[in-house]
DNA sequence: ATTATCTATAGATCTATAGATAATGC
DNA sequence: ATTATCTATAGATCTATAGATAATGC
């Protein structure tokens, strides 16, 4: 039954990322503390010694979720990360998606543990939105802090959406233009 | 025990008025059948003679939410729409503010009925945000989502974060201004 | 000896239903 | 006679804990 410390920790690891694809696929109220464990391959019992509560996990999956998103992000530029950010692909896969938009309404609805790692989550992306190292001059954190609202807001609008509303696929292709535009038009 | 027809319609509409705050509250998973009808000062035993299930008052909730909103926007001009949608006292009351903003993440995951008043409440904000009773050129309505992606991603976001954290309130200043300038640009 | 995981369960809560009650509506 | 509401409860599920098991780590 027991397992390496080193593979103790591996298995934590894992838990935390299933959460952070189970969460954001069925909220954090709609998904168990045995539905986790069994979706990372464990009985539900054994979370309690990984875990404090399901509180602790929700705040170290948030953080799960941020960075696998950033990872992804950083070295992309401005115009094929909001390409891909309003696609309909990324639209039609939640789980894996940006925790920001999946799970910003859940946040406010938990603890300021949970809340902390949003703002660190926004904080990183503003970062690597930034195409070089040196922090950005107030109006381009303004500008990519704006753009950030307008991206979340589509994606979550867009999901709102039954799968045949063609309003769905107008939310994104009007923010992708007006977003487009806009970075366009800031680099001349 | 038993009450008028005229009554029990009223009690009716009044379990789902109490509905649509306690989901903007606390989420669609986050209150049960008892604490609505307990919110709207009954036993939960009566909820099923009004309504077939929860999932049922959910859309009926949303329709509600939304209906109340526009109740409150329709006639406003743009600019002052914008300034109170951004503003931390609506921010920080969500039970009675924006619909879409509280319950769009939810949304996503409920069903095709609950999301298709979601589609029907922001065709609706459109038509509000139109000065006259005239349907908007295309440039006017794209302008106009992209317009409500904006806010609603804004008050989610800002939502998202603790108390404390300055970037609550530095989202909503920054949308604020950006939404505001782009107005009176396309007034000239 | 320690501990990661498992089995089992306590206690609370959730959706939904059944049957009683008491007032309306014919 | 009908029915809106209430009391009570079934059956499922949820968070968390207790104790057993079996392998690591000293």
């Amino acid at each position: 039954m027991k397992v390496t410390k080193a593979q103790a920790q591996a298995n934590r690891g894992h838990i935390v990322q299933t959460a952070s694809v189970l969460f954001r696929e069925h909220g954090y109220d709609g998904v168990g503390v045995a539905d986790l464990m069994a979706g990372a391959g464990f009985t539900h019992g054994g979370f309690y010694k990984h875990f404090g509560s399901k509180a602790d996990l929700m705040a170290e999956a948030a953080a799960c979720g941020f960075a696998t998103s950033s990872a992804a992000t950083a070295g992309a530029n401005q115009a094929s990360f909001v390409e891909h950010y309003l696609s309909r692909q990324h639209r039609d896969k939640r789980d894996t998606g940006c925790t920001m938009a999946a799970l910003g309404g859940d946040a406010a609805r938990q603890s300021n543990t949970v809340k902390a790692h949003f703002v660190a989550g926004i904080e990183q992306m503003v970062a690597d939105l930034s195409s070089n190292g040196t922090a950005p001059s107030p109006e381009d954190r303004a500008e990519r802090l704006a753009m950030i609202a307008q991206l979340a807001g589509a994606l979550m609008l867009s999901r709102a959406c039954p799968d045949d509303a063609s309003l769905a696929d107008e939310i994104l292709d009007v923010c992708r233009t007006k977003i487009l535009a806009g970075l366009t038009r800031h680099q001349e």
